[in-house]
DNA sequence: GTGAAAGCGCTAACAT
DNA sequence: ATGTTAGCGCTTTCAC
């Protein structure tokens, strides 16, 4: 009953295997009684199509590889949900990889799709001088970026639009009164990291508002950075700033505790806004006033991206942008 | 430059093909200057070695299945990356599955991995009945069921204690004086939630205390489920109990929301402790006494399991309970 | 409508 | 130490 083959069924049901190969596809003429034979045969001795070998014939593995920099952050699990939900449709299943945002865990992982054939990667790099998607392209296995761009590369994207959510966030903060604003990098190794770096910059320039060095933190889109970074700030050099930009949920979260160990009040003693929504809005006070991205409409996109994609390479790569929205909550306080 | 294969280098280099697979595997000796020759010409012409061809001969994909009931939560998360972090080190990658605690889609999904060939399959299955298992085992899959059991099934398994930890957590809710304490159950088609509710069970009759019919109420792990059953009891019914016991982190979730909507405090008007830490836990207040698993170490374990298991296959199946916490908090009120 | 046979890229037994 | 060859399970072209 151990691994029935094509072989197995032919014999069993007395036909040649070409026949049985014809059956199972459904693509060639086979004759009624034939047919029955066959697919009787198939039940009685539980045969599975071996899809290696069929892999290794067709060049087409049914496997898309996912690269994540965070599994934990429900922003990547949604867009897996996404893609999941597009691509199983057809067949496909996912290997998911993630990186913790090192960027030499990241070249392993594609180099290890690679050597499995997948048919297609997700990525969103952790840094914006991957080099190695060229290759992957050249070697026919095609890439879709997902919220995280790199140079150079002329591949589909599907992004959200950093620089502007961050201008659209800052201005908010600046037209509340604030001028004081801390921000909270992300990975500035990463396109979101840079383009909601310069989108806050350019709402503090066009507002003539000057950036104090000490505000700008680097919390590389870890809790924990953006935990300390921020109780250096506050609890170290008992600066407090009138605002704090988080630039993803992860370090609002981590700017959160400092705050609240320290009996800051949002928004009271400190405004603070965050990119994208931190897990279990609802359940904290303040609702915290952020930029919220569509990350399962991002993965759906993806998706359909991929799919496309795998089946006319050739195609002019695209880039689309998901629009994110901002929702204001109670964490910013209105100065005069 | 698409596509290389080991003929390809064979002639290139001057040799034969069984010669480039020698180098390639480095098993059987080689000449010092063939080898280099080999090695050049490979590096060359970027060759890359199909694992597809090497898994048609060998039976080894090198992938592991991954099949899991909701990916959003971080107790599934933290799982994968222990997983992770331990069969990485052995080149294995995971093909993740998620199931929505839907059987059917459980099952397809398991054809699925069984169809592609994965070495082994880690698996948290919504039904303790789930007879496909013992096929896969047939079809020479290993499986190794982590966090939930089913029945019948001659299968490593890595698990938390479910039905005692729930009951010593019901324990120490009547031990704080409750009676009057309400259930939400989890899916109780699954292991975990059928022992949590008999630890629950068992502890009250213990102590002589009668379950209300009202009290029980049916979330099956999902927090929306949750939120409306307990909305039903309070808002609809009328009736609060005294504490509540939440049997996942996703349905006390849903059930703080009720309790915050309706301005009942934590705990001076319900108490409330759950099965899992809730997400951002350390934000919100009160915290939730509760059981704390250690999902990265289940994680791990299941990973070696699976690695051992893949090794031999004749081994006996082996039962590891990863022992978790009650971690009490402040969300449980004293009572004279 | 069906069968025979080549071949996908690789490994390993056998030969030299 | 190296080459020749069969074969892993399947698809597909070419005969009939």
């Amino acid at each position: 009953m151990e691994n029935v083959t094509i072989k197995d069924v032919a014999k069993y049901a007395q036909v040649s295997i070409a026949t049985v190969s014809r059956v199972l596809n459904d693509n060639y003429p086979v004759s009624k009684e034939t047919k029955e034979k066959v697919l009787k045969a198939m039940n009685e001795l539980n045969f599975k199509p071996n899809s290696i070998a069929r892999s290794l014939k067709s060049n087409i593995t049914h496997l898309i590889g996912v690269v994540l920099p965070d599994i934990s952050n429900s922003f990547f699990m949604e867009i897996i949900k996404g893609i999941d939900s597009v691509v199983s449709k057809e067949e496909y299943s996912l290997i998911l990889s993630y990186t913790d945002e090192n960027f030499e865990r990241e070249l392993n992982v594609l180099k290890r799709l690679s050597q499995k054939r997948v048919d297609a990667i997700i990525l969103a790099s952790s840094n914006t001088d991957n080099k190695y998607v060229d290759d992957l392209i050249k070697e026919n296995i095609p890439v879709v970026l997902i919220d995280r761009k790199i140079k150079n590369s002329n591949v589909d994207v599907i992004a959200s639009d950093d620089f502007g959510s961050a201008y659209t966030l800052t201005k908010y903060l600046i037209e509340m009164g604030h001028k004081d604003i801390c921000i909270v990098n992300g990975n500035l190794n990463v396109s979101t990291g840079i383009e909601r770096y310069e989108g806050f910059k350019a709402a503090m320039m066009d507002h003539n508002i000057e950036i104090k060095d000490d505000f700008i933190l680097n919390g590389y889109y870890s809790w924990e950075k953006a935990y300390e970074e921020v109780k250096k700030l506050i609890v170290d050099k008992k600066i407090v700033p009138s605002a704090i930009f988080a630039a993803n949920n992860r370090m609002a979260e981590g700017t959160m505790l400092v705050l609240k160990e320290n009996h800051l009040k949002i928004p009271d003693d400190v405004s603070l806004v965050t990119f994208e929504e931190i897990e279990n809005q609802k359940l904290i006070e303040p609702k915290l006033t952020c930029i919220k991205q569509n990350a399962l409409l991002m993965g759906k996109k993806a998706g359909q991206m991929i799919l496309e994609r795998i089946k006319d390479k050739e195609a002019n790569p695209k880039e689309i942008v998901v629009v994110s929205d901002l929702v204001i909550n109670g964490s910013v306080k209105k100065i005069n």
